[in-house]
DNA sequence: GATTTTCCGACCGGCAAGCTAGGATTTGGA
DNA sequence: TCCAAATCCTAGCTTGCCGGTCGGAAAATC
């Protein structure tokens, strides 16, 4: 598995939240508590919280304590990439030990200095890299919450036909 | 970690039986020992065979027993694709563990029956693989051989300018 | 002040990663 | 003929994360 669940949970917890503020009234919706969501997503509370927390701590939700309290988006569902809500929870996304990489691209191999010959094989991790945080980073939670929520039905989402589910900003 | 060091391993071990194959007389060149390939690469050899094994059940190299013995390449470089050698070793790729796709693409995902609506990740996690697959099967060892060998000093290879790692065929 | 929630830290079983060890088997060469 | 070099095979071992539970503290509402 390239990603644990806790990316996955994740996602599908921040997905839930879009999805609740969009079919509210404008404005400040009520925070959304986790029981509720956990209970919808049939997750386990408890691990939420964890999750929930490195949320918060980037950003992504913002809570509100006491009863009636719960989460809320922390930007519009536009300006939040799949890429943040991922590395917040796994952290910084590398292909291999040996590679680091900054936000910029900028890609470092430890393995540099082995010999007097670079890597080999940091042309096909930068490649892979390259094309994970592509794929996250142009995904907005926007478009997730309006696939959830559309005409997203079982039907329409299994059969991937003409590759709709690739079209995707380059 | 996308992946773990049996794909970094395993990539160096492929990319070191290419590099001796090509700069060896045309037609059949000599096996090349594991031990060397180690020492070359300082990997731990008793690790490395373990590795091997794998790829050699993917008929992704061949072997000659007994005294100057070694690997050979199984098929030509220009053959071998890294998704052939990343999954020989990881084994199937997915980005999650609910997640699975065949190699036409088609895509399962374990959740499609919860509730009335499909997975709403399910379109990030098919980009996501869709990304990955297109670097790995996109790259052959037959680039990595010439990259390595050619003039991929630490100079070049480090300074990523016009971004050329990411050229690659779509 | 009682209930509902977020918050925080400790703990825990299971499993895969990353090796190592020891030997059996095959082959070439002295 | 026998030894050395290599592949092959099975077993085991340690360490660290993953996925999750638990208990309880703090905050806010009623």
């Amino acid at each position: 598995m390239l990603f644990s669940t806790k990316a996955e949970y994740g996602v599908r917890l921040m997905v839930e939240l879009g999805r609740r503020a969009d079919s509210s009234a404008p404005g400040e919706a009520e925070p959304v508590s986790l029981g509720s969501v956990a209970e919808a997503e049939t997750l386990p509370l408890s691990y939420l919280e964890h999750l929930v927390a490195k949320l918060r701590e980037q950003g992504l939700v913002r809570s509100v304590r006491g009863a009636h309290g719960g989460y809320r988006l922390g930007k519009p569902a536009e300006e939040i990439t799949m890429l943040d809500v991922v590395e917040a929870l796994e952290g910084p996304i590398a292909p291999m030990e040996c590679f680091h990489a900054d936000r910029e691209g900028r890609v470092l191999c430890s393995h540099e200095t082995d010999g007097d010959r670079a890597c080999a094989t940091k042309l096909l991790w930068t490649r892979v890299q390259g094309g994970v945080n592509k794929a996250l980073a142009g995904t907005t939670l926007a478009e997730l919450v309006e696939f959830a929520s559309a005409g997203a039905t079982v039907e329409a989402a299994t059969k991937v036909e003409g590759d709709p589910l690739a079209a995707q900003p380059a």
